[in-house]
DNA sequence: TCTGGGGTCCTAGGACCC
DNA sequence: TCTGGGGTCCTAGGACCC
């Protein structure tokens, strides 16, 4: 039996769900009507474009620029800051009015998920009937629109919703319809095809995606390696990966990063942005559950160029003053002649703490592991900034930083 | 025009071992 | 003491996604 496969993307997630949640409050503009765009804080320097409204994009502005480019284009715009807990809320009442459809439910990211209706069919009917109903329902029921991709696989359902928006659902049925719908479009708008391979393709003659498709495969791993056949096959829309339902990714890593509001030209100052970094870190990790090996740490500088350093630690911690003492050590390593703009931790090779191999040099501390514990637990119940240590006041910067969707956790590949 | 923050996976080169 | 080859581990950087 062919499979059935939806793709549900939310359309403008952010900016959608800030208009309908304005909408049910009494609010008598709809942002997505007018030039609108949800933003970070300007003040901190974290000033870009998270979502857009059609009217904005009709000026140009487009996702990941600064507030101040947009400004330029459109003086008129509309900006309104980021409100995580609300998009929390929206994904949960999405993906559980998708579990009406199918009980196959695959969370992609916050504002996308497919759904498998192969087995659908006899009790919820046609597969292209369902998803219209399927989107009215959204857009009825919680009053935002999403488009729908419908195909026999998650690569092609996710490539053809993404055609025309919003609030359209989208067919690929055969291969047919795959070849007419999807390879005149740029090879740029490939799942997989980014900023850097697009020019590689270019210079190969290779324009659209039904170019690529057609591609001889041996060119192709000649100047991209084994990246190469693998564009190619998806151009092909050879993909058969399962929806894989509530099972979340085993965690690889956690990290955490920033922009500071400031430059940084001092270790002294760049280690308080470190141990912010740190607390957060560090109590992710341990709500998690393990302790890590592996410490990086991530420099960028103010003229916008990145550097990392990463080292195995001998034995693995969840403290966070261990994580701190072990970055500290790697970011002097590095320290560069420029100011620092933002810093990053990452923390992998995790192990969980239950079967923790304890080291004799690293004796196991009872009382470190209890402060860690009362710090997490007073900042879970009453905020990040409840506790925080003295160097922080009057510094500037947060005590904590990180900015995480609480128990969110995205799938990174759909293949 | 001065660009966030969260991820995963792959690759290349060097170190080191036998 | 000028030299082989294979395997694995470590590290930095780059690619992609949302």
């Amino acid at each position: 039996m062919d499979k059935v496969i939806m793709h549900i993307d939310v359309n403008s997630a952010y900016l959608s769900w800030e208009a309908a949640y304005r909408l049910q409050h009494g609010a008598s503009v709809d942002l997505r009507k007018i030039p609108s765009v949800i933003g970070g804080d300007e003040e901190s320097r974290h000033g870009i474009v998270l979502a857009k409204s059609i009217p904005a994009k009709k000026y140009g502005i487009q996702t990941g620029e600064t507030l101040f480019s947009a400004r330029q284009k459109c003086p008129g715009l509309v900006v309104v800051p980021v409100n995580y807990h609300l998009y929390m809320m929206c994904h949960n009442a999405l993906i559980s009015l998708l579990k009406d459809f199918s009980p196959l439910v695959q969370v992609y990211s916050i504002d996308e998920a497919f759904l498998d209706y192969t087995g659908m069919k006899v009790v919820c009917g046609d597969p292209v009937e369902a998803a219209h109903r399927l989107k009215d329902r959204i857009r009825n029921e919680l009053g935002f629109t999403v488009n729908v991709g419908v195909s026999y696989n998650k690569l092609l359902a996710k490539m053809v919703g993404e055609l025309k928006k919003p609030d359209k659902v989208h067919t690929i049925l055969s291969r047919e319809e795959m070849i007419r719908k999807l390879w005149p479009l740029p090879v740029r708008e490939l799942f997989m095809v980014g900023r850097a391979t697009a020019p590689k393709l270019y210079r190969l003659n290779i324009f659209t995606i039904g170019d690529l498709a057609r591609a001889d495969p041996e060119l192709l791993r000649f100047h991209l390696k084994s990246w190469g056949p693998y564009i190619r096959d998806l151009a092909n829309g050879i993909e058969n990966s399962p929806v894989a339902p509530d099972a979340m990714p085993p965690i690889k890593g956690i990290g955490n990063s920033t922009t500071i509001p400031f430059d940084v030209d001092n270790p002294e100052e760049a280690k308080k942005v470190l141990l912010s970094l740190c607390e957060m870190v560090g109590m992710r990790l341990r709500q998690a559950g393990f302790c890590a090996r592996l410490v990086s740490v991530y420099l960028r500088r103010a003229d916008l160029t990145g550097q990392s350093h990463q080292r195995k630690f001998p034995a693995a911690t969840d403290h966070t003053m261990k994580i701190y003492q072990w970055a500290c050590q790697l970011m002097e390593e590095i320290w560069p002649s420029v100011p620092l703009r933002g810093m990053g931790v990452r923390v992998s090779e995790l192990v969980p703490n239950h079967c923790l191999q304890l080291s004799f040099f690293e004796p196991y501390n009872e009382k470190k592991r209890r402060l860690d514990e009362a710090l997490d637990s007073l900042r879970m119940r009453f905020g990040p900034k409840s506790v925080m240590r003295s160097c922080f006041l009057q510094s500037g910067l947060a005590p904590v930083t990180g900015g995480v969707i609480e128990n969110f956790q995205m799938m990174s590949s759909i293949l």
